[in-house]
DNA sequence: CTGAAAGCGCTTACAG
DNA sequence: CTGAAAGCGCTTACAG
């Protein structure tokens, strides 16, 4: 900007101006001088200063549990196209639902000035989430959320996908449909599917039974909790899985011990996933509008950041039951 | 930074020294009351004006295809984690691999003040490189690269794992081995890794054949492609594909289509993938070294950033040919 | 219609 | 050992 100014003799100021196309204040000659020379000079301006004088940094960071998940990895594409779309970018953090990794993310994000957060809290962070809320920090939950610390939250019907999902397998003939699911996670999303299986298992007056695994430990615990439940005098003849994590994890055992699909076992899991389609028969999975979460984020984020004290937002979305051919053609028969 | 002076009756120049842990020139007595103030005032720096005094802003820019595809999502992970280890944090874009979005996401962190760039061109972005080098502007490319354009970049030995992975092909009593890859693509590193295959045909005197889909719109031509392809009076017995994403979208159509594995057609890809190992039977597939290559590309970076004439830095680094058990095992043999 | 000046939050030579 | 001052690249009241 200074060299424009010097090269068309004018104050830094009226180059400011123009640029920033608030000319109601500038000459019409002097201004199209400027925008000639701007051109000419392949001027692009330093957007650090820029925020150091506004305040604002025009970003947003994204904190999640890990972006590699497919999951994520979606969730993030689409929050990058909606924040494109108001000329906002995006900083990605994983957290490996790690509680020091969220706080260090979280306050170098802040040192960074982003605008605002869209995060997927790990659990234990709903102190670091207190804070930024005391700070009238603009922040937006996904997928997870904490029932009694009132935030922006987005989420899925969790209770109700689940109650259909484990209702739909049951409707197939099954009666010992198990849970797969984390060990000790405290995730009140997690409880909520519980939840939903549990009242759909005591209205079919079949007991639950839950599969716990580990999220650090995942692969290995799965192989001794598969081997473990997957004998024929106790073996369920379904699976529910919480996320697709655990069913990829899970589907690999099952494969591995032999089991048929769905002759031994009907299976049913959480999430979209290309493996779902190519595993053979094709997994049932309940679908999360992973786009519309995004688009909701940004926009409830994008009010928040114009108006700190506005009131809190929690959208509830409604997921989508999708049914492989062979879950819809044949009502799968206990062949065991 | 204001305030803490404020306190303890300094100026501002020695808390900055004092934060900065320049202290040489401080009174313990001072430094400490400052440590102090700052600690009680939860002092957090403001990066951004950090960054503007610096000229630097300890954040890279990397930019994909598409951040929602397994393969950048894990490269972008690997990156994120060894940027953290240098405090650096990432920024993420996606190209679609449209060179108008690129030149876009380039600008865009430009003006941000990332300090340098990881890039998976897109094709035809050569001409935005090339500002990019005449300004001396620290990048290195990763996967995809240009022969005629001298960077720095790290690539995996395209021509010998294609090579390689149809020779395998070619060993178990295959004949008629096929390639799937993207119509019209002019990036280097896909020409490679059909030479690759060609000259493995080549010696086992065997016609090539390509099977060719656009990216843009991959499934519904896979669709048309494989039908056109997988009759039996021309069909192949073995099929090469050139990406992960190229073989999912084939795999639901082979599945679609009824074709046995591997008794009608062996089956091989670059990339790892979950739905590889859920297949049946597992499919072989060739692994890049992705940890290694967001390292050295991030080390290599880091280098530039600090040396801006640094000579370029070409990376190559090797693949690993992974067998499922059953290529292990029985060398398949036509049943056709 | 235009310029000089102050300021965003920090760093760092410079002078004492 | 310490403070006053200039400056990073921009924006924006203020005064003319």
């Amino acid at each position: 900007m200074k060299d424009i100014a010097r090269k068309v003799g004018s104050s830094i100021a009226l180059v400011s101006y123009v640029l920033n196309n608030k000319e109601g204040r500038v000459g019409l000659e002097m201004a199209e001088k400027i925008r000639k020379a701007a051109e000419d000079m392949g001027y692009q301006p330093n957007l650090v200063a820029k925020s150091l004088q506004s305040g604002r940094t025009n970003s947003l960071g994204l904190i999640v549990a890990d972006i590699s998940n497919g999951f994520f990895s979606q969730l993030a594409r689409d929050v990058e196209d909606e924040a494109a779309k108001i000329g906002y970018t995006v900083i990605i953090g994983s957290t490996d639902e790690n509680m020091e990794k969220s706080q260090r993310l979280t306050e170098a994000f802040l040192n960074r000035q982003v605008d605002g957060l869209i995060i997927a809290p790990a659990a234990g962070t709903e102190n670091q989430l207190k804070i930024l809320k005391e700070r009238k920090f603009p922040f937006v939950l996904v997928d997870r959320y904490f029932p009694d610390l009132l935030t922006n939250s987005i989420r899925i019907n969790n209770f109700e996908s689940a109650y259909e999902a484990t209702k739909h397998l049951l409707s197939g003939g099954r009666e010992k449909v198990a849970m797969v699911t984390y060990a000790d996670s405290t995730m009140a999303h997690f409880a909520e599917r519980e939840k939903g299986y549990r009242l759909a298992m005591k209205e079919s007056r079949s007991k639950p039974q839950l599969i716990q695994v580990s999220y650090s430990n995942m692969q290995a615990e799965m192989a001794v909790q598969m081997k473990k439940w997957m004998r024929p005098e106790c073996q369920p003849d379904a699976l529910l899985f919480a996320t697709h994590s655990l069913a990829i994890s899970g589907l690999k055992e099952i494969r591995q011990i032999g089991l048929r699909v769905p002759q031994d076992l009907a299976l049913l899991s959480f999430d979209e996933n290309d493996a779902f389609a190519l595993f053979d028969p094709a997994l049932s999975f309940i679908r999360q509008p992973l786009a519309t979460m995004a688009a909701e984020a940004v926009k409830l984020l994008f009010a928040n950041i114009r108006d700190s004290s506005r009131p809190y937002h929690q959208v509830v979305l409604e997921t989508e039951l999708v049914l492989s051919e062979k879950d819809k053609k044949k009502p799968a028969v206990r062949t065991l």
